[in-house]
RNA sequence: GGCUCUGUAGCUCAACUGGAUAGAGCACUUGACUACGAAUCAAGAGGUUUCAGGUUCGAAUCCUGACAGAGUCACCA
């Protein structure tokens, strides 16, 4: 195709205006958009703008341009007038030409390679815990924008960072040691990383019981009568100070911190069993995000970067973007792009979080080349973003203007927020396990796998749960706080994942009804199209364009509601409409070929939000 | 308190970035399987887009000011 459809109407409309009014209108001023399905017609043009240039009422320019669309160009076959909108009708024999070749083909809609490397990172997790509700929203969004970015031409590549040092480990590693008794995950039976993470809320538990003790020394006592306020309830002054206990008073504490210490001091014993844990939830995660269906490039390990970024501080401080303070620390002053100071560097030459991110920013385009990064974290960090890409850029990196925070809202449950210490945290292995049995429980009442081995069956039931799942969570768009019930999620009805895969399901019935082989040379002769076929076909015809748009705004939420619009269209042209027994041969070999083609974008489109579509239900 | 984000049907979400009568699903009511698959389709009901001003041919969308919720404001990660 040389031109698009909203290229070759916008260039007429422009000479229109040319031949009818002698003006020259720019692109900018023409508003093209496809036509509400309530009116006849797939493109728009708004012709309330073009009063000013036109000097006619908006109305009489839509007249004047239709006709003039319609005449000069074969793509137009007819318009239609309402107030200041002009419908335009695209001719059948050119929707039929797009229909026969384009969308036939499985590739359909991938863009031309650019030749650019994209990083995406996502995940990112700790190592003291399993996966909960939370990673499962950032695995999804950062695995479907790599699809995305993929098909719209980067090549892409995935990595995480884990967070595998730092006192929270520290925590778990301390509570094995006293507490385990040597158990293991094949001692017990429990998954490894949930394993490791029973032991972080089991040394919560202990730190807990040991600060409720100590409240009642009379050390605990003097503290809390200097330093409570006059209207200050004592519970309320203790869970304020629990940082402060752990830090200065805990034994508990003191030990997490001396481990750590130990830890960085490469201490033989404590490193052999920082290996051993890790080692042990990193089954776990390999295990689950094998269950989500993802993978990654290359992981970044935190105990290997978090000594980076010192040769960004020393760059900063020799072109003068950061300052050193009498004391020896360094900071850079942001003050001036409305972000504050901020330090880069103790004064005991240790560094922070955010050089450590400055280092890894380097070291991935060493890695990489890639002058875009996208990084899928929780908008709580946005500030933290902000900052750190000021940074790079006043560093002068040369991937500063590549830099993207796919930032999004944390998920609440309808009970409220998720918190770990209240036990409200939603596990993921548990919410696929949940699924997928509700999935089965639904496919019980069907009869349509009969015949299928038991195996087959069991793989189909677990895509649809999937499938439920992860449609529910990644068609809302990213940025938007959402509240996720464990109800709805399963929900296999209406706007969901198994709806959208039961019309992929639909199309592939057909042709096996058929016959791969079918011959449908007849479909040429094909004449007039029915509006669901025409809703089909155009729909068909905007996702090329469409994956390059969700792929700039970095929104799987679009491919979601587009997959679900088209499986809606494809239901009610199967009500509708009769495909085997149609009235024509050549109708039932054009509809064959529809039906192939939405089969291929349904399942092309769940592919970027990595949901499978199985071809029986 | 400063900054950022959010506020749309009872609930969960859309609205092509300023366009037509603000749309879907769930839940509720009612119809459609002897049909290529009913995990479907069709119909009904449900709205002062938090509120008040402003900008213009035209505002859920942009501006100002309230109100409500969330996040963030470390030499923590």
């Amino acid at each position: 195709m040389a031109h698009s459809l909203p290229e070759i109407l916008t260039s007429g409309v422009q000479a229109a205006l040319t031949a009818l009014y002698d003006v020259d209108g720019s692109a900018q001023d023409i508003t093209l958009q496809t036509t509400r399905k309530e009116f006849e017609g797939e493109f728009t043009v708004v012709t309330f703008p073009l009063t000013r240039l036109a000097r006619k009422k908006p109305d009489e320019i839509a007249g004047d341009l239709g006709n003039y669309l319609k005449e000069k160009l074969a793509e137009v076959s007819d318009f239609n007038v309402i107030k200041g909108f002009l419908n335009l009708v695209i001719a059948p024999t050119y929707w039929r030409d797009f229909l026969l070749n384009g969308p036939q083909k499985a590739d359909f809609g991938r863009g031309e390679r650019k030749g650019e490397t994209v990083v995406v990172e996502f995940s990112s997790p700790n190592t003291n815990k399993p996966l909960h509700l939370g990673h499962v929203r950032n695995i999804l969004l950062g695995w479907s924008s790599s699809q995305l970015l993929e098909a719209a031409g980067y090549d892409v590549k995935k990595v995480q960072i884990i967070n595998d040092r730092g006192i929270a480990i520290c925590k778990s590693m301390l509570a094995w040691e006293r507490f385990g008794e040597g158990a293991t995950p094949e001692s017990t039976g429990v998954k490894s990383d949930h394993f490791v993470g029973d032991f972080y809320v089991l040394f919560e538990k202990k730190f807990r019981e040991e600060y409720a003790a100590w409240q009642e020394s009379a050390e605990a006592q003097r503290i809390l009568q200097e330093k409570k306020k006059a209207d200050q309830e004592a519970s309320a002054f203790w869970k304020g100070f629990k940082n402060q206990y752990f830090n200065e008073h805990s034994k508990l504490g003191a030990e997490a911190q001396q481990m750590l210490l130990r830890w960085e001091a490469g201490d033989e014993s404590v490193v052999k069993l920082w290996k051993k844990m890790n080692a042990w939830v990193y089954a776990g995660f390999d295990e689950t995000y094998d269950r989500l269906g993802v993978s990654f490039d290359k992981l970044y390990y935190e105990s290997n970067t978090y000594l980076l970024g010192k040769d960004m501080v020393d760059k900063g401080l020799s072109t003068d973007v950061f300052q050193k303070r009498d004391d020896g620390s360094v900071f850079a002053d942001l003050t001036d792009a409305k972000l504050s100071e901020k330090t880069l560097m103790r004064a005991d030459g240790t560094s922070i979080y955010v050089t450590q991110d400055l280092g890894t920013a380097r070291l991935r385009y060493d890695d990489f080349g890639a002058k875009r990064m996208v990084y899928v974290v929780a908008d709580e960090q946005n500030h933290h973003f902000r900052t750190l890409f000021e940074l790079l850029k006043r560093l002068e990196e040369p991937y500063a203007d590549g830099l993207f925070h796919l930032s999004y809202g944390m998920v609440d449950l309808p009970s409220g927020r998720m918190k770990s210490r209240e036990g409200t945290v939603v596990d993921a292995d548990d919410l696929m396990n949940e699924v997928i049995h509700e999935a089965r429980l639904a496919s019980q009442e069907r009869s349509a796998t009969e015949g299928l081995s038991e195996a087959e069956q069991e793989d189909i039931i677990r895509q649809i749960g999937m499938a439920a799942l992860k449609f529910h969570i990644i068609k809302v768009g990213p940025q938007k706080r959402m509240v996720f019930d464990p109800k709805e999620s399963v929900d296999m009805q209406g706007q969901t994942g198994p709806y959208v895969q039961n019309a992929y399901v639909r199309t592939q019935a057909v042709w096996r009804k058929a016959g791969a082989d079918r011959d449908v040379s007849a479909a040429g002769d094909y004449r007039d199209l029915a509006p669901a076929e025409r809703d089909l076909i155009a729909q068909l015809y905007a996702y090329p364009n469409l994956i390059q748009e969700a792929a700039e705004q970095y929104d799987p939420s679009l491919i979601a509601m587009y997959c679900y619009e088209l499986a809606k269209n494809l239901h009610k042209f199967w009500h509708d409409h009769s495909i085997l027994n149609a009235e024509t041969e050549a109708a039932v070999a054009f509809r064959l070929q529809l039906c192939r083609a939405v089969g291929n974008v349904l399942k092309s489109g769940m592919l970027l939000l990595g949901i499978e579509v199985p071809e029986r239900m």
